[in-house]
RNA sequence: GUGAACGUAGCUCAGUUGGUAGAGCACUGGGUUGUGGCCCCAGCGGUCGCGGGUUCAAGUCCCGUCGUUCACCCCA
């Protein structure tokens, strides 16, 4: 026997059985998603890499030690998406799109891969349902956004969800607090981690993401990014929190929160789930004003969101809450005889034909077996042909919830009330 | 990339101080010849993750490796 193959670490088979639920989570999603007036698009599963490197940023842990680069047969090197929002805005741009009228609102659904240590909610591959509305600077917009992802929270009934939120500043004031914050770390330089020591040149908002203790410490002293932001930010965050209250959304403002792309500016927001453990993230995302010019289109602000699939679905189950199941098939066709088989094949295509959901016997199982997958299969009919149905042109339609049954043409049978119907 | 625990039938697991593998569920058949979901009986199914080592003998001890889980880290 040949050695056997299985799925790459990190990634994982989605199975038949864990498809309702995932189908269902994404199709209420979208329907919130097109009642806040967004349309979908789909970008390639590779890009250029420089596309990730330009956007997301080089001081990224995604950009510097997760992405799945590859140079393929012209030379050219590419990337499995680690993120969807570079891809999206790539889009925006190769499209013409700021020439429709703004704010242009598109969401996705699609998988992402980042090479991390596989552990629960956290996987190699991972599906992100997100939007992006770019072309306008409103506060307003960004605390649409928010609502839009609790409003889906909502409708798959996730609760017990924080929110937290925060603001960049932007490329008018941040520099400063940089500037503030690498001054001030350095002053403490012994006090930090050796990656922090790295972070606090490159990129100091970085040492924020370090849960080191002698790391935190000495943030806890550190001046404060919203101490620094110019009047405009200020002031817009300040919008964006009275949208909040406006839609009744709780928040609790973080001014430690910096997520993991360098495009943020202005807002970013995260909500956590108790129910995940240490991914606690479900999803986040933010104001990225700065990211369509990083990638050669014109000046163009945006603000969107990702939310993680399998991490919805893990709370989900969690919270104990009633998912969806499989649907089951509407008739288990019956054959009693080997001769009946032909006409139960037969009338399996007319029913099929007729958008009837039905199941029938490959095996040859004695009628009993085929009883007894009917009975398992969660059919409402069982239709059995036998030498008296074969005789003279009838099926017996047995019901088998109620256990009761009758004859009948075979003709008749599309005639049943639903949920015989049901496809 | 770091640390810890775990890795036995498709699934969930048991396996005593090392003596060449078991249960439940699932699957197939049967329980007197035209009928399911319950019950009973039988059957199918395992290179004990993989590779080395110790031993007369290893699922059981040791080392390595791969994988899973948890934590660090990072994020969805």
């Amino acid at each position: 026997m040949a050695e056997p193959v299985s799925a790459p670490k990190g990634t994982y088979d989605i199975l038949p059985a864990d498809q309702p639920v995932r189908r269902w989570v994404i199709a209420r999603a979208e329907a919130v998603f097109h009642r806040y007036g967004y349309a979908r698009i789909d970008t390639p599963t590779f890009e250029e890499t420089r596309l990730f490197t330009r956007g997301v940023g080089e001081s990224t842990d995604i950009v510097r030690k997760e992405m799945y680069t590859f140079e393929d047969l012209g030379g050219r090197s590419m990337t499995l998406r680690p993120e969807g929002t570079a891809p999206v805005a790539r889009a925006y741009v190769e499209h013409g799109m700021h020439t429709l009228p703004q704010p242009v609102k598109l969401y996705y659904h699609s998988p992402m891969f980042r090479y991390e240590s596989p552990q629960s909610g956290r996987y190699r591959q991972h599906h992100q349902l997100g939007v992006e509305a770019f072309g306008s600077d409103s506060p307003e917009l960004d605390a649409e956004v928010i609502g839009l992802l609790a409003a889906v929270y909502a409708e798959l009934g996730l609760s017990g969800l924080e929110l937290r939120i925060n603001s960049m500043g932007c490329r008018e004031c941040r520099p400063g607090y940089s500037a503030v914050l690498r001054t001030f770390l350095a002053e403490h330089d012994d006090e930090l981690c050796p990656e922090c020591r790295e972070r606090a040149r490159l990129n100091p908002l970085r040492t924020y993401d370090c849960k080191a203790a002698g790391c935190k410490a000495v943030l806890q002293t550190a001046p404060r990014l919203p101490d620094h932001l110019c009047p405009a930010c200020a002031e817009h965050h300040d919008r964006v929190q009275g949208g909040l209250r406006v839609q009744g959304i709780e928040f609790t403002a973080d001014h430690t929160l910096v997520r993991g792309m360098d495009y943020y500016t202005r807002t970013t927001f995260e909500y956590q789930s108790s129910l995940l453990g240490a991914q606690s993230g479900v999803g986040g995302g933010g104001r990225y004003d700065d990211l369509v010019s990083a990638i050669g289109g014109p000046p163009t602000p945006g603000v969107g969101f990702g939310t993680g699939v399998e991490r919805i679905l893990l709370a989900l189950s969690r919270s104990g809450a009633d998912l969806p199941e499989s649907r089951p098939p509407a008739v288990y066709l019956v054959a009693q005889t080997a001769e009946a088989r032909g006409t139960v094949f037969e009338l399996a295509h007319s029913l099929r034909s007729r958008g009837v959901a039905v199941e029938l016997d490959y095996m040859a199982r004695s009628m009993k077996g085929q009883m007894k997958q009917a009975g398992r299969s969660g059919a409402r009919y069982a239709f059995i042909v036998g030498e008296q149905e074969l005789a003279d042109g009838t099926v017996t339609v047995r019901d088998l919830a109620e256990g009761t049954e009758r004859r009948m043409p075979r003709e008749e049978t599309v005639g049943l009330p639903a949920p015989f119907q049901v496809a």
